[in-house]
DNA sequence: AGCACGCCGACT
DNA sequence: GTCGGCGTGCTC
C-alpha cells in the first residue's frame, strides 16, 4: 500500500497521511494536487509532499478521492520556503498554504478558464472560388458584405485567395472583428444564418500580454544615479544583502529599472516587492512601458483567476521575467530567480499581520533568495533600523544616494510649538496662524496643499459635556470614532457601528462635544476657513469603493483638487508637482504611541509626508505641529538627519534590549472571560519564566485588551543574539501546549508574533 | 478553521 | 414536547 503525506488548508500542525488507491500511484507525487475528505462533510484541496509505505499509527487512514494535476504546482523551493516560514513564524504549513495559494487553487471547482467567442468560415467558403459567390450574393446586404471582407482581412483568407498560403491564417475573434470593422453583431449574426461563417468558444488568457518590452524607454542614469548603480551591482558580488539608501526623489526607481534589465540579460527572473497596492500604480506604468509583456503583476486587487493564470505562468516553460507585488508575491513560484527589489523597505505593512502566517515579506524575501541564489536589493529613503544596522555592521552592503535627482532640494521644515499656542488661544482649531497663513497663500497662488492627520473619522471619541461619558464599544475596550458624514459612531477595531444619541445615557444631558481631530473634521474646518479652496479627503473611509483611490490622487494631481487631507496612506511613494506646504498637524499622537518603534515610525511617517512638499521648481515648505519642539527627534526630522536619528535610537534600543540587539516574540493569550485569561497568562507567564527567566516580561494588559469580545493578554519574550531560537520555539509550543492542556484554560486561544512590528 | 455532538433555556 | 444557543472535541 502507498501513502501520501499532505498538506491541508487547516490551521494544525503537521501533515496528513492518506491511502493512494492503486488507480492513482502513477499520478500521485510531489506537488500535485488531490481531492481528500476530512472531518465528517468536508472535503479538501491539498498538496501531495511525498509518499512512502509507511503504514501510520493510530489513525484511521482514508484513500485519496481525486488527482487534479498531471504537473506539480509547486517547486521545491517554495515547499522549502513554506516549511521555513511556517517554523520560524511558528505557523501550521497549512496556513502558509491558505496564505500562498490563489483560492482558485485552493478549490476543486473554482477557477474557470475566460472563454471568448470566435469567428471561422463555413469549410465549403474556404476556396476563394466559393468566396466569390457569397460576395455576390451579399451584392445588395451591405453590412454583411463588409463584415464578411472585414474577417476575410483579418483571418488571412483574403491573403489566401490573393495566392497566399492556408498556414498564415489566423483566429479571429468576434470582438475583434466587430472593433476592426463596423459589423454589428446582427450582420455577424446573419452570416451565420446563411450558412458563411460559424462561430465557436475558445479558452483565453486574462493577463494582459502588455507588447513586446522597449528599452528604449528606460531614461539614462545621472551621474549620481549611475555611481550608485555600479556600486549596488558591485556590492552585489560580494554581499546576499545590500541596502540601498537614497533621499527621496534620488530616483531609485529608475536605478531599479536599470538593474532589473541587467537581470533579465542575463537570463534571470526579478521579483518587485512594495508595500501597497496603492502604490503599484504609479510604477506599474513605469515597468510596463519598458518591459512589456514580461512583466507579471500579482496582488490582491487582482481577480484570484488572475492570479490563478500568474501562478500557472510562472511555473510554464515562459514565465514573467519580472514579477511586480504586493508581500504575497514572495510566495508566487520562480524557476530562475536572480534578483528580489523590496522597495520601501520600511514599510511596516510588509509583515502580514491577523492571519497566520505572521510572516515579514522582507525576511522571506532574504531566505527565499538564499535558497534560490539570487541577490536582494533593499531600497528606502529611511530605513529600517535593524536594516540600517546590518548594513553598518556589514552583514549587508550598503550603497548610499545623497543627492536629488536633477537637483530638486529638500523641503524646509517649520516646527510650531502647538502648547504654547493653545494656551495663549490663537490655534484656529487643529491649525496654528502660520500653517493657516501658509495655506491660504499657498491657494491663492494656485498651489497645492497636502495636510497630515493620522486619525479617520470625525473625532476620536464623544463626550457628555455635563457627566464626562464617553461611549465605548460592546465588544471591544476602546472608545468610538464619530463619523459624521454617516452620523455613526463606529469601532475601528471590530467595525461595529452605532446610532450616535440624542442624549447622554448616564446623566440625561443633552449635550455631546466631539473631542480631537479626525480627518473629516479637518476637512470641514478647511471648508469653512477657505472656501475657495477644492477640498479632499483620502483615507480608509474615502477609498473603500473601486478606483477611488486611483481618482482621488488623479484629481490631485491634475490640479482639480488643491487641498488633500489624508491619513498616513498620503505619504506613500506619490510624486506630485505643484505642492507647496505640507502641513503634518500633530507629531505628538505618533510619538506617544506605546511602543518600542514609535519614535520609528514617527520619523519614518514624518519624513515620507514631507517628502512630498516641493518638487519640480521651488523649495517645498513643511509646517510641523506639536507640542514638544523640543524633542530630539522633531530636530531629526527638520534636519532630514536619518543617522543623528539612528544614532539615538540604535542606542537606545541597546540599553533597553530591543531589535536588533534582540530577538522579540510577543506570545498573546485571548479568551472572552477575563480571569480566565488572566491566571491561564499569569501560569504561562510563570512556566516560561521557569525555562527562559528574566527574558520574560509581563504578562500584561495591552493597550486596547479586548477586541471583538475577546480579552487579551501579551507576555513578551526577548531573547538574546546568538541564542538557539529553534530550541526557544521548541520550549514556547511546549508551553502553549501545557497551558491548554489545563482543563481550565483549554479554551484559551495562544499564538505567538515573531519579529513583532 | 469547520463540523457534529451535547446539554440547557424559550417557544409552538 | 422541539428549536437553537454555543461549549467541546475531532479531523489523516
Amino acid at each position: 500500500m502507498t501513502y501520501a503525506d499532505i498538506i491541508l488548508p487547516v490551521p494544525l500542525e503537521g501533515l496528513f497521511t492518506y491511502s493512494v488507491p492503486a488507480a492513482m500511484e502513477a499520478g500521485v507525487r510531489f506537488g500535485v494536487r488531490v481531492a481528500v475528505p476530512f472531518g465528517t462533510k468536508t472535503t479538501h484541496v491539498g498538496i501531495v509532499i511525498r509518499t512512502h509505505g509507511d503504514k501510520p499509527e493510530g489513525i484511521s487512514v482514508r484513500d485519496i478521492q481525486k488527482v487534479l494535476d498531471r504537473e506539480p504546482v509547486l517547486t521545491e523551493t517554495q515547499y522549502r520556503l513554506w516549511q521555513w516560514i511556517a517554523d520560524y513564524y511558528m505557523s501550521p504549513i497549512g496556513e502558509v498554504y491558505k496564505a500562498a495559494l490563489p483560492s482558485g487553487l485552493k478549490a476543486e471547482e473554482g477557477y474557470r478558464p475566460r472563454t471568448e467567442t470566435y469567428v471561422r468560415l463555413r469549410p465549403e467558403l474556404r476556396s476563394s472560388r466559393a468566396l466569390r459567390v457569397a460576395m455576390d450574393i451579399l451584392a445588395r446586404a451591405d453590412r454583411q458584405r463588409a463584415a464578411l471582407a472585414a474577417y476575410l482581412q483579418l483571418s488571412g483568407w483574403a491573403a489566401v485567395a490573393d495566392g497566399g498560403s492556408e498556414e498564415n491564417v489566423t483566429e479571429v475573434s468576434r470582438d475583434e472583428l466587430m472593433n476592426s470593422s463596423h459589423a454589428n453583431i446582427s450582420a455577424i449574426k446573419a452570416l451565420e444564418t446563411r450558412g458563411f461563417i460559424e462561430t465557436y468558444r475558445r479558452e483565453v488568457g486574462r493577463l494582459n500580454t502588455g507588447g513586446e518590452p522597449d528599452y528604449a524607454k528606460m531614461k539614462q542614469l545621472g551621474e549620481a544615479q549611475q555611481q550608485a548603480y555600479n556600486a549596488v551591482l558591485f556590492s552585489l558580488l560580494k554581499k546576499n544583502v545590500t541596502l540601498l539608501h537614497g533621499v527621496t526623489s534620488s530616483g531609485k526607481t529608475e536605478i531599479y529599472i536599470h538593474l532589473i534589465k541587467q537581470a533579465i540579460d542575463s537570463g534571470r527572473q526579478v521579483l518587485y516587492l512594495l508595500p501597497e497596492i496603492a502604490l503599484t500604480v504609479q510604477i506599474m506604468e513605469r515597468l510596463r512601458r519598458v518591459f512589456g509583456g514580461r512583466l507579471g503583476i500579482y496582488h490582491s486587487k487582482y481577480s484570484d483567476a488572475e492570479r490563478v493564470e500568474i501562478w500557472r505562468k510562472q511555473l510554464s516553460a515562459a514565465p514573467f521575467d519580472v514579477i511586480l507585488g504586493a508581500r504575497s508575491a514572495v510566495l508566487l513560484p520562480f524557476t530562475r530567480l536572480g534578483l528580489v527589489i523590496v522597495d520601501e523597505e520600511h514599510e511596516q505593512s510588509f509583515k502580514q499581520q491577523d492571519p497566520a502566517p505572521r510572516y515579514h515579506a522582507r525576511s522571506t524575501a532574504i531566505v527565499l533568495a538564499q535558497m534560490a541564489g539570487a541577490k536582494v536589493l533593499l531600497g528606502t529613503a529611511t530605513p529600517c533600523l535593524e536594516t540600517y544596522h546590518n548594513a553598518r555592521t556589514g552583514k549587508y552592503g550598503l550603497v548610499e544616494l545623497t543627492s536629488r535627482y536633477k537637483g530638486i532640494e529638500l523641503p524646509e521644515f517649520q516646527v510650531v510649538d502647538i502648547k504654547d499656542l493653545q494656551r495663549r488661544k490663537m490655534m484656529n482649531g487643529p491649525f496654528s496662524p502660520l500653517l493657516l497663513a501658509r495655506m491660504r497663500e499657498a491657494v491663492e497662488g494656485g498651489r497645492q496643499v497636502i495636510l497630515f492627520q493620522n486619525r479617520r473619522g470625525f473625532a476620536p471619541m464623544i463626550e457628555c459635556k455635563q457627566c464626562g461619558w464617553v461611549p465605548r464599544c460592546q465588544h471591544c475596550d476602546v472608545s468610538l470614532t464619530l463619523h459624521r458624514s454617516m452620523n455613526q459612531l463606529t469601532c475601528h477595531y471590530c467595525g461595529a457601528v452605532y446610532d450616535v444619541p440624542q442624549v447622554c445615557p448616564a446623566c440625561g444631558g443633552k449635550e455631546l462635544r466631539a473631542k480631537g481631530y479626525g480627518t473629516e473634521k479637518i476637512e470641514d474646518r478647511v471648508r469653512d476657513l477657505l472656501p475657495e479652496a477644492r477640498v479632499a479627503r483620502m483615507d480608509l473611509d474615502t477609498t473603500r469603493t473601486n478606483g477611488a483611490y486611483e481618482r482621488l490622487i488623479g484629481d490631485f494631481a491634475a490640479g482639480r483638487t488643491n487641498v488633500l487631507i489624508g491619513t498616513q496612506m498620503i505619504g506613500k511613494g506619490l510624486d506630485f508637482d505643484r505642492v507647496s506646504v505640507v502641513g503634518i498637524l500633530n507629531a505628538d499622537t505618533m510619538m506617544n504611541y506605546p511602543d518600542f518603534r514609535a519614535y520609528e515610525q514617527a520619523f519614518m511617517m514624518m519624513a515620507q509626508v514631507g517628502g512630498r512638499a516641493g518638487r519640480k521648481g521651488s523649495r517645498g515648505l513643511v509646517i510641523l505641529q506639536t507640542k514638544s519642539p523640543d524633542a530630539p527627534l522633531i530636530g531629526q526630522v527638520v534636519r532630514g538627519d536619518y543617522k543623528a536619528f539612528y544614532r539615538d535610537i540604535i542606542a537606545e534600543r541597546q540599553a533597553f534590549g530591543y531589535p536588533p540587539y534582540t530577538h522579540l516574540i510577543y506570545i498573546y493569550l485571548k479568551h472572552r472571560d477575563d480571569s480566565v485569561v488572566s491566571h491561564a497568562a499569569d501560569d504561562m507567564g510563570a512556566l516560561l519564566r521557569s525555562w527562559f527567566g528574566g527574558r520574560v516580561l509581563g504578562p500584561d494588559k495591552p493597550a486596547v485588551a479586548r477586541v471583538k469580545a475577546l480579552c487579551i493578554r501579551k507576555i513578551v519574550l526577548k531573547l538574546e543574539l546568538g541564542i538557539d531560537l529553534a530550541k526557544a520555539r521548541r520550549y514556547l509550543r511546549m508551553a502553549r501546549k501545557q497551558t491548554n492542556d489545563d482543563a481550565r484554560y483549554k479554551s484559551v486561544t495562544i499564538y505567538f508574533d515573531v519579529d513583532p512590528m
